[in-house]
DNA sequence: ATATATTTTTAGATTCGTCTAAAATATTTT
DNA sequence: AAAATATTTTAGACGAATCTAAAAATATAT
């Protein structure tokens, strides 16, 4: 009895998945930002997605996704990163320029395709941008966040978490423009005072003291 | 300057190209029917594609693509029968389940992306049905097929390619055995109904309907 | 606690692809 | 060649997804 759901209907999903992971909560206008719309298409498209129990939602209040919505939301995930690990490890993409065309194939949700999709790629965890994979029951695995000391030189990695919220940290953060990711290269340690180099895309090299590197937290992409 | 279309776009002049190659002209009753669609909704689609010169087409007659249309729609066949190709050989799909998939994927139109899917599979000259895949350029190797019905008597032949993509069809071949790569001889006409005797290695005698013959295309052997 | 600003929803219009019913054109039959 | 039949087009409506402009509800600030 599975519903049928259009590309835009799971494209609002994906979006409000993506935007309650951070604050457990969306509103209207966040949601519209996310999706380059009008906050008033996002209204109508609440009622209809609260219809079909998708999402909770009551007027004027912050939404999120039902248990169900919340299981399509992994399906496509797991569909645009399966996808997106199909096109650069078969297909010989780059990882920065799979996420359109992911966007596209994801859409195809018959179930055997995927499944045989995932046994083709042999099943993998983690697509190209070190996101984890929803398996065929929704089950994702944690995310491989590591601390930024312990990586070897010449690996990339994005920033996806900070150690504290001190005022002095995020100053000093945005004084270097670091923020959450913002990709960098690890360029060389220097066992003296554990402080690292890194360079950043279209940047200088920027240097790190160690105990800014402990404060930071990665994902290898 | 490619103009985009959209996927209903691509569906009409798809099954515009199909029809065209039998009669060379098509009517929109006829397209109705392939689409499953009414005349009117048809004429109003025509009007669109001719607006963006996409058909030859003036009302109350008769029609076709122009070049445009049939560089598309060699465009679009190529990226079913790409796709239809890998569900087969890589993800070990029928080559009678493979059509439906095909249908959504076809509609993915990036020129990379095809390009190297097409490299990924080898650059394959024929899909799993039996029919020619055209190149980037839109060439298409031509196989001299025969329908089955026009074969003598005793004569040795491969099926390579089925009328339809009809479920009842495929349904019907799979219950006699015969499938893409079969070989068989023609034992008997019957001028009564038109029906013919044929035989499969190590099988008894089958008999096939004139309907069925009608759909079926060989290469002699 | 009242005024102001922000957020969200409604109301009504628009575009795309579809439909039905009726009118226009073309074809076939007599 | 006129009548009957079949095909195709028009006219008007509908559902999905969107938009703008204005109203309603909520949040913020003085």
């Amino acid at each position: 009895m599975s519903t049928n759901f259009s590309i835009t209907e799971e494209n609002y999903i994906k979006a409000i998945f993506h935007l309650q992971e951070v604050n457990g909560m969306v509103s209207t206008n966040e949601l519209a930002a996310e999706l380059d719309t009008k906050p008033a298409s996002v209204t109508d498209m609440l009622k209809k997605l609260k219809v079909k129990k998708m999402v909770h939602y009551e007027p004027y209040q912050a939404f999120k996704l039902s248990s169900d919505g919340k299981k399509l939301a992994l399906n496509i995930v797991r569909r645009h990163r399966l996808w997106e690990y199909f096109l650069v490890e078969k297909l010989q993409f780059g990882w920065d320029e799979v996420h359109e065309l992911a966007e596209q194939l994801e859409h195809v949700s018959d179930k055997k395709l995927v499944d045989r999709l995932d046994a083709f790629l042999n099943f993998p965890r983690f697509d190209p941008h070190g996101d984890p994979i929803p398996d065929s029951n929704g089950k994702m695995a944690q995310q491989e966040q590591v601390c930024l000391t312990e990586l070897p030189v010449q690996t990339q990695a994005e920033v996806c978490s900070v150690g504290s919220q001190s005022s002095s940290l995020l100053e000093l953060l945005s004084h270097k423009h670091i923020g959450i990711g913002t990709r960098l290269e690890i360029k060389q340690r220097f066992s003296f005072d554990n402080s690292i180099e890194i360079k950043i895309k279209d940047q200088q090299l920027i240097t790190l003291s160690k105990e800014l590197a402990q404060a930071l937290f990665v994902k290898k992409i």
